[in-house]
Order: structure tokens, then sequence, then C-alpha cells
DNA sequence: TTCATCCTGTGACGATCGTCACAAAAATCA
DNA sequence: TGATTTTTGTGACGATCGTCACAGGATGAA
């Protein structure tokens, strides 16, 4: 629970009053590879704040899979569409290695949120920090070409790509697998 | 004034007391065609909910304009990434018609939101929408070819496509003007 | 009305991409 | 270790895209 704890230091403070109220909302849980955290067709009941792991959130497309986020340690993985609306998820979140992380309820957390205002503020800050990741994203295929999204990948995200395969990070940035490969061709053979 | 009531009354429960404490952090304002509500190296302190007309965010990259977003009425423009962490903002946003908005103040929203919680409610409601629409944009590259970007916006949002350019669209959807012109015509020629 | 500006359509051409197919390399597991 | 699975590289080929260029149409201001 550590983690956590540093993790909401980080984005606002928070006394041992507000924590100890929180923690009803609090499950500590893991997840074998491939498990869902997540399916399809349910509606998002949770914040999921990733320990150790790593997880990813994906469309199946016509069959296909199309990754569209991927989360590691110290980040909150959720549908923050289906969590605040409760409709349904359209999409799913696995568990891409053995994943731990702390499950925040969402009933028990507007419960705690109206007994402590640091914790509405929490939320607030944790539904901004997953806007400005989204944006972040959404931006990068209005601004850049394939082979410069690549690169700012690789220069902004370099852990991600060090843990993600090169197929997982295509689908992640809109191009095929080849695609991919063939950039790296073309960089080096200058 | 009665606009944005009716925006927050359907976000959240609202009473006449926290709408009169709300009241020092707005002012409405109007911009012209081409003025500038956000320039870029400019910090964001300010929502900006649009009463009538619209705005969109644009990024200059090599002298060349990229549109990331349109903003019409009963919705909220900000750099949410700016206005939430007090960075610099990356990108403009610029009225594209005659434009009535009420600007509401971060700092006095702020000071606002201590005294209801409503208030503070109320914020993360509105981050939380504009997380979703980042998301939703944001999955359209990543599911969707140009075509089928295309015809997601003309179904899923057909009044944009009536008061957007064809230019201004294109580069939001990522491609060059000229591809989305070929595909009309391909699509009519079926 | 007339002029200037903006927007859209279209052709040509080269570059890039997606798909299919298969081989090599790497990782996983028994 | 050896076998299996997963991942990556690469060639071929057709489709699509971006860019450049120019023409026609729409819009708006004088």
């Amino acid at each position: 629970m550590n983690e956590l704890l540093q993790y909401i230091h980080s984005l606002t403070a928070f006394d041992t009053e507000s924590w100890a109220l929180l923690q009803p909302a609090l499950t500590q849980q893991t997840f074998n590879k491939n498990e869902l955290l997540l399916k399809e067709g349910q509606v998002c009941r949770s914040l999921f704040f990733i320990v150790k792991g790593y997880c990813k959130s994906y469309y199946e497309v016509d069959g296909l899979v199309k990754n569209t986020g991927f989360f590691f340690e110290n980040e909150i993985a959720t549908n923050i569409s289906s969590f605040g609306s409760g409709q349904k998820s359209e999409f799913n979140i696995v568990a891409c290695e053995l994943l731990t992380v702390i499950i925040i309820d969402k009933e028990k957390l507007f419960q705690a949120a109206q007994q402590a205002p640091e914790i509405e503020t929490l939320g607030r800050q944790c539904i901004r920090l997953f806007a400005t990741k989204q944006e972040e994203f959404s931006n990068l295929f209005k601004l850049y070409t394939p082979q410069e999204r690549l690169e700012y990948m690789e220069t902004r995200h370099p852990a991600m790509l060090q843990r993600v395969s090169l197929s997982q990070l295509a689908s992640f940035l809109g191009v095929a697998r080849e695609t991919l490969s063939r950039i790296r061709k073309r960089r080096s053979h200058v």
C-alpha cells in the first residue's frame, strides 16, 4: 500500500485521517498474464493502481486486437468513460505480465470522498492525469508521421519501448508491425 | 449565464448557494474571429465555457497549422494539461467565428471549491468529460483508417461536419485535405 | 457588381503503407 | 538441453497517401 500512498502524496496534500477513510475502498489483488481486469460489456467500477507489472487496454475489431493504451507501475489504469458514466466498457484491460494492483472501488471511494474533501481532490487529480495522458497520445497522430511517432516514443517513453514488443507497439501507434520494422531499417541505412 | 447553469445541472447537483459562490470566478467575454483565447507559451488559467460560436485548438509545427480539437456551444474549451499543471501551453486556442464565452477563472474557482464541495465535484465532472472526449478521438486513430475516421465523424458528429470546412477537418483527422476529397469521390463512384 | 480570398476538386507522381508470405531470431517452457 | 512458440525482418505487390500544381466555385467585403 506504500506505493499508493506515495502516489497520492505526489498529487495532493493528504493527512492520515483521509488515508484511514480511504482504506475500505482498497483491495490488493494479483492477476496472471493474459487475465482480464476489465472485460468489454462490463461496467468499470474500479481504478486499478499498478504496484508491479503492466497491463494494456485493447479493442477487438473484426477479431483483431487493437491496443489503445499501456499502463505501468505507479499509474492508474481504468476506463475513465465507463467509470464516470456507468455505461458498459467498449474495450478490455488485460495483464501483460504477472500483475499486482490495488483496486480502488468506485462506490466506496465516493463514500469516502463525501467525508473528506481531500479525497474528492485526489479523484479530480487522478482524472486530470488521465486526461493529460490521453491528450498527449491523441495529438501524436495529428501532429506526426509514423516515423516521428516512433521517435517520440523512443525519446519520451523509452521505458515503454523496453517492455512492450514491437508488434504490440505497432498496434498502439496505429501502423502495421512491418512498418515499424522498415522504419528502423530505413534509419539505420542512412 | 443561463446556459452555464443548465450545463452545470446536467453534470451534478448544484444549489443556489453554490451558484452564488461561483459567480466571482465568472466573466462573460466575446472574441472576434481569429482572435486567440490562449496563446502558445502562456499558462492556461481559465476554462472557457462556450455560449455561442466555436473555437479550435491547434499546434504550429514547422509553420504549418495542425488542428487538434474543435469546441462548440455548451462545451468547455481549455488546455487541461496547462490548466492543471501550471506549465506553459504548447498550443493555441482561437475563435473560428464571433465567439461568446464565459471565462471561469482557475484561482477563483479553486477558492469557491474550498467553500462548497459541490463545486469541487463540478470541476471533477468537467475534467471527466474532457478526458472522455480526448479518449474518443484518440482511439479514432488507433482503430480506424482515414475513410473510417471520416465516416465516424459523419455519423457521430454530423453537426461538426456542417460547421467545420473540409480543410480544417482534414488536419484534425491527421490526413491531407486532398485525401478527404478523394475518399468522398471513391465512395460516390461505387 | 467587382474584386480578392478561401475552399474544394482533380490530375500526376513519387513515397509510404498494408497485406501476404516466409525465414530467421529470440524467448519460453518442458 | 531441445522443442515449441513468439517475435522480428524482409521481399513483393497493389492500394493509399502526401505533395505540388492548377482550375473552378463559393464566400465575403468594398
